[in-house]
DNA sequence: CTCCAGGTTTATG
DNA sequence: CATAAACATGGA
């Protein structure tokens, strides 16, 4: 189905570093296409015009999964507006460059584990590692007969827990390994909830998370923003502390942001890592 | 080969 | 409290 949404840019989404299981694939049209899995579904989607999308699902599934997962009732529009507007040179670039960006609201429990791997990894080794865990551990989806390729929904908490340390380094997890089990148990054993820690604020649920080994300031606030959708959520890695030291030289108060700052995050980080040719 | 990557933990001053 | 070292490994 054929979708009419200002900012939403699927290569924009795609390479924001907030997700990492969209892989662009050949359309007919010769237009940009993207399939991913989230969920437990596959999804193909398009870039009809910069205005619209197409959604190769059925309206339930639409409905049911993908209008919130890409957040379309939220008017980013009014928000990259405010910041173009503002008095911030480089959040005025910034908000420009990526307007076509929207905060997922991926699957909490990916999330957590995909920031947790993220840790000390560029992006495509995060990608690649992210995949090896799914075909390991993920049930496998099909779709159709002839398609030949494999695709695998990201672990359930109950998969993941009962993985060892071994089978994780040989799937270049690294050092991570244990800190990949200890979350998957915590979940698993109830110790966190992931969807009370929706419901809690922002603070709380950091807090929560960085009590799992391995989670610190910066997975818990990528969790919170990407997963649990604490849009205040404000992930400090090294492009945001660049932007903070050079642009800002240390002055950066994200509160002035509130309500949004995740949003504003969003725009440094992809517009950052562009001036600096990574993007 | 070297340096860096959407960091966290542990040790040390 | 702040800083430094260790950690495992692939990508550029």
């Amino acid at each position: 189905m054929k979708i009419r949404i200002k900012n939403f840019d699927i290569l924009q989404i795609a390479d924001s570093g907030q997700c990492f299981r969209m892989n662009q694939i050949d359309a007919p049209s010769g237009k940009i296409r993207y399939e991913m899995i989230a969920y437990g579904k596959y999804l193909e989607l398009e870039q009809v015009d910069k205005d619209q999308v197409e959604l190769f699902c059925s309206e339930e599934e639409y409905h049911e999964i993908w209008e919130e997962y890409f957040d379309l009732s939220y008017d980013y529009e009014s928000i990259v507006n405010t910041l173009i507007e503002g008095e911030d040179p480089f959040l005025k670039e910034a908000a420009a460059y990526g307007r076509g960006i929207r905060i997922l609201k991926q699957e909490p429990f990916e999330a957590m584990i995909s920031f947790i791997i993220s840790q000390n990894k560029n992006i495509p080794a995060i990608r690649s590692g992210i995949e090896a865990i799914c075909a390991r551990y993920g049930e496998r989806i099909v779709i159709s007969e002839k398609s030949g390729k494999d695709y695998y929904a990201f672990p359930t908490p109950d998969a993941l827990a009962k993985a060892d340390k071994e089978e994780l380094r040989r799937l270049k997890m690294g050092y991570r390994d244990e800190y990949i089990i200890s979350a998957a148990k915590a979940v698993q054993k109830g110790e966190i909830n992931l969807e009370y820690l929706k419901q809690i604020g922002f603070d709380e649920a950091v807090k929560a998370l960085k009590g799992v080994h391995g989670i610190g300031d910066k997975v818990a606030n990528c969790i919170s923003l990407y997963g649990l959708h604490h849009i205040e959520g404000f992930p400090v890695d090294v492009w945001i502390k660049r932007v903070i030291d050079e642009i800002y030289h240390n002055k950066f108060e994200k509160e002035q942001y509130f309500g949004y700052a995740g949003i504003v995050q969003q725009y440094m980080f992809y517009y950052m890592r562009y001036l600096k040719g990574r993007g």
